[in-house]
DNA sequence: GGGTTTTGTATGGTCGTTGCACAAACTAAA
DNA sequence: TTTAGTTTGTGCAACGACCATACAAAACCC
């Protein structure tokens, strides 16, 4: 099937690869920071003022720009520019299935969340069928405000919680909801009338949002732990999500950490995960099932026992966050990252953590005298991987403007 | 300094982008497999045979390509193809500086060895200067190859055992040597008269080597794990190698592997190179300096041993593969590579460690059941690295091929 | 108000690819 | 041997996209 031996054998170009290019280095170029006239990003990029004015035109005709007014510059000479602003007309619609609670969001290009929506509910004991169901009736509610408003839906997107096949749309195994081998892209799409669907998993989605609208801001390289019932990661690196050869890399929750310690759930020995995950915490701090299903929320019980001084509880946070820490050195040896986000449950958690991970970075990553690795702590609650899921299809659009015309064309023809 | 905040911004495009590019996609199509005619470039490539005529044309003249003879094709109606393949006069130079040996080797695009030699010298001892005057001197000896055979060299490159930065040339800190802060690629090149030499650290140019002419060949997502008497790695990312962001990742060696082991020389305690490197093994099999020095060579050494049985011997080796099937499960575990290769010492001692590794792999990576990561052992000998220091520069000049004319020229006015 | 500066647009020029046409070179069959 | 059919490589007009330049518009400053 493949003719190519040299790895990569990158398709040839046109000069439609140049418009599209340089529409994405527009776009993008307003996208990131204030708003500037067409001269300021000619010069800012390199390309002509001409040139821009006709990338502009063509990315305002898409809806992805607009005019606003005249640009803010006080008392310098000549003619004022006209402020060039990303539209707010075009939005992507985030959705997210995890263990105890369905979550829909819609955003705009410019990071504002037009509508959010969290349904706490069991999904642990629900078949797939009810439950997607569930979630396709969130993203109609999305979809009827964005039709009530007359925006422009760019894609729909899904965070789910376990290994995920991206390009089939397929949850392959979420251990934690007892699912495997679900088609996911194509059921919620063929619920909502065949608008295309991607999937992705939660933790590299919530990676994703911490780059766009996070703590990660301006990163090009960072790793997010995200940690819920288990430990996954998501690994930007060069300004893009890492995600191996597979789809199946950042599974900072199976490297080794204790070689003679306890059995994983995945068959091996030591892992991670049980130590540092939600459950892993509660059990060794004895917390038992029926304080965990009286509290509701095992974390803020967490939160708040420690906060109370509860020794167990900080002991068992001793020594996840000592685990943490030896295996964020082991990412941090290997990947030479600007910094390390604690997101998911971690970020309650936090204040209990941080310290042991930065020494422990400090002491065990061997480029920590030339580059230090910053430690994060997520600001986003429950709410990063639904954010992440809206953030995947906008960051497309930021970088290939084009397919918003085929999209909306697309969707048009499919309504009509 | 950045007034960007969105992470790839990437710079605008132009005609000559897409001309850069095609001739890039053209070299590397004709690389990657038999000769072929214009036509057959034409339609693998998507361009239009009189497009394909005149960036060969291009290719040419830089010597990059030449036409020979015919197309081998018997009994195929129409008009015979002119077979193009990889001219033979273009090379690049490597050098190598480890603890123990000094090397150089010339190589063409086609992956032939043109020149080649090793000496044999404990640098351990040395003062930088003497050392690097010993490696010009073997430098100059490819040049003058090089010049008799009047080809055409597109760069040199140097392997080096230690922390590198490689965009001001220099090694940070070569513990095994003793340096610190050497600017090596400066000080080769005044040596050479003023030609522009890069510098690299010896386990990514070993895991390039094996991508270029290797074991990995076709492989794009693997990890290179190369031990001499530290361990470090080399890491492949779709079809690049993998740097971090600051040139310090693929530090295997100090992933933590046994968090109440050993103190290392980096000031943690238990990482994998305690247990893994050439020293570290001959240590724990109880090999004494005094039989070490006899020996000259420890990995031969260590072979002899283990082949006759010697029990301490393949303990040492039991506890290593051990060790480094813990280590190279986690990083599968986040990188998802496809591959595994031991390479450096680990080659000659593979067959007393591939099984170990095999089977940690396959019980501890998530992932192992949908996606085999396979283990392969490398075929080069102490070559690796030198090999990888010539194809660095091999590979830029197949994917970047415009830039020999600007190099070239800059070398004829610089030797005028 | 005139001079200066900056912005945004319009126009010709250049570069590189596409699509088409055509001669060259070979096979296969009459 | 001749003829038809097929494939290759090149030449040429056309198109698309960017660059350089010129120019009108809209500010500021004196």
């Amino acid at each position: 099937m493949s003719f190519e031996r040299a790895g990569n054998a990158h398709s040839s170009s046109d000069q439609t690869t140049v418009r599209r290019a340089n529409l994405g280095v527009v776009l993008q170029q307003i996208a990131g920071g204030e708003p500037r006239s067409r001269a300021r990003v000619a010069s800012d990029t390199g390309l002509t003022r001409g040139t821009v004015s006709s990338l502009v035109g063509e990315l305002i005709e898409l809806d992805l720009l607009r005019e606003t007014g005249e640009d803010q510059r006080s008392g310098r000479a000549g003619r004022p520019g006209l402020a060039l602003e990303l539209s707010d007309r075009v939005v992507a619609v985030g959705l997210e299935v995890n263990v105890d609670y369905l979550a829909v969001c819609v955003e705009d290009l410019a990071g504002n969340v037009r509508y959010q929506k969290h349904v706490h509910t069991d999904n642990r004991r629900s078949a797939p069928g009810p439950v997607l169901n569930r979630l396709a009736r969130l993203a109609r509610g999305a979809e009827e405000l964005i039709a009530a408003e007359s925006l422009v839906s760019a894609g729909i997107a899904v965070a789910l919680p376990g290994l995920v096949a991206a390009e089939s749309g397929t949850l392959l195994r979420a251990p934690n909801l007892g699912w495997s081998d679900i088609a996911v892209a194509d059921e919620i799409s063929s619920r909502l009338g065949g608008v295309p669907v991607r999937v992705d998993n939660e933790a590299n989605l919530a990676a994703l949002a911490e780059h766009w609208q996070g703590v990660a801001r301006g990163l090009d390289n960072f790793i997010c732990v995200f940690a819920e019932v288990g430990v996954g990661a998501g690994i930007f690196i060069g300004g893009d999500l890492f995600r191996g050869s597979h789809g199946f890399g950042a599974e900072l929750g199976h490297i080794t950490v204790a070689p003679g310690g306890l059995p994983c759930q995945c068959g091996a020995v030591g892992c991670l995960e049980t130590i540092v995950g939600q459950e892993a915490i509660a059990r060794r701090a004895g917390i038992c099932e029926d304080d965990k299903r009286r509290a509701r929320n095992v974390t803020r019980e967490l939160v708040r026992r420690a906060e109370q001084g509860d020794a167990a509880v900080i002991a068992s946070l001793a020594e996840a966050s000592r685990a943490l820490g030896i295996g964020l050195a082991s990412a941090v040896n290997l990947f030479d990252v600007d910094a390390v986000v604690l997101g998911g449950c971690l970020g309650p958690l936090a204040p209990w953590l941080v310290a042991d991970v930065r020494e422990a970075l400090g002491v065990r990553v061997l480029s920590a005298g030339w580059s230090g690795c910053e430690v994060l702590v997520s600001e986003f609650g429950e709410g990063a991987a639904v954010r992440g899921a809206a953030a995947l299809t906008l960051r497309s659009v930021l970088a290939e403007p084009w397919l918003v015309a085929e999209r909306s064309v697309a969707v048009r023809e499919g309504v009509s």
